[in-house]
DNA sequence: CATAAAAATTTTATGCTTGAAATATATCGT
DNA sequence: ACGATATATTTCAAGCATAAAATTTTTATG
């Protein structure tokens, strides 16, 4: 659509060669890689001073605590997209600190569901909020206003055959 | 849309509360890290079944490519933002394949300088070429004109506590 | 019912990643 | 020259991550 007439010298806001496109997608996504692993690298750093644990065992934990009624493994690995081998490991870490429990499936010896305990969550709910505030510090140099807008951009990405499921 | 309440005169577009703001901020971040996870996934992946390497690999080649005369280990993990220990292990490797050459630093012993060979030159550009496409194709969904705002945006991120050399 | 196919999970092999400890060398102050 | 400190790198232990193979149990099919 808005294609062929870079012609204007105007040139408002539209248009670029495929070339140059692609560099500004290359230069894009390595500011994107940056931004994202700046960030993650903080927050381990807190999880890790503040928690003494990491951010794999606390995205398990926040799947699981909008689960109340637990997860099997299978949905767990699913849900945080990552392989079902990993989770087992992460899990039975988890475990061995009380802060979950697998329970066997009725009627399906192979599944086992897996549940934040007590404990668990409530460990959950403090380092959720630290985590929050955390966020809310490193993205504070972002307009919020903005925020809609970049977040509809993203979306256009992560949704390239991820079948967009939240 | 900025809540209802905007106040009225001066704010224009402005506000919302601190504690929406911060959940907004939280939501960007989820979203912010789905899209990197899910293009990692894909690179991680086309790496692997093009070339038979990793991400971390390329980005180890894609420093040394930058820097005809090599780059000291410590000069490496400095630019890739990850642990000497880390480089240790990629550089190893690499070097097995014959794509890095290790050279000794006149006058300073402790020190060694990582090179790519000729071979490793030669893959690398066969690869970034690759790389570039790959890009530009997952993040076609996003607008163009729409990159040099995002990525302003992006480096408001990136600049927290890093001190910003590219 | 028997057995083949499917499903849920774990195990294995390999590699990435970190932080901390260890090793070796260089530099500086006295 | 000596010893303390700083620098460059590697090693180590633990955990995260994947893909692929193996294990166990269920389900479907003949």
């Amino acid at each position: 659509m808005s294609d062929k007439l870079a012609a204007q010298p105007g040139m408002a806001g539209t248009s670029m060669n495929d070339a140059a496109a692609s560099k500004a997608r290359l230069r894009l996504w390595l500011k994107l890689l940056k931004a994202t692993k700046h960030v993650e690298a903080e927050l381990r750093e807190n999880f890790r001073t503040g928690f003494d644990t990491t951010l794999p065992r606390f995205d398990v934990m926040a799947a699981l605590y909008r689960a109340e009624q637990g997860l099997k493994m299978s949905e767990l690995s699913s849900v945080l997209r990552v392989s079902n081998g990993n989770v087992t490991g992460i899990v039975d870490r988890l475990v061995d600190d009380g802060i979950l429990v697998r329970i066997p499936v009725d009627n399906d010896r192979r599944a086992t569901t897996v549940r934040l305990t007590n404990a668990g969550r409530e460990q959950f709910e403090a380092m959720a909020a630290s985590h929050e505030a955390w966020i809310d510090t490193l993205l504070d140099g972002i307009d919020v206003n903005e925020v809609q807008h970049l977040s509809d951009q993203l979306e256009c990405i992560a949704r390239k055959s991820t079948k967009g499921e939240d």
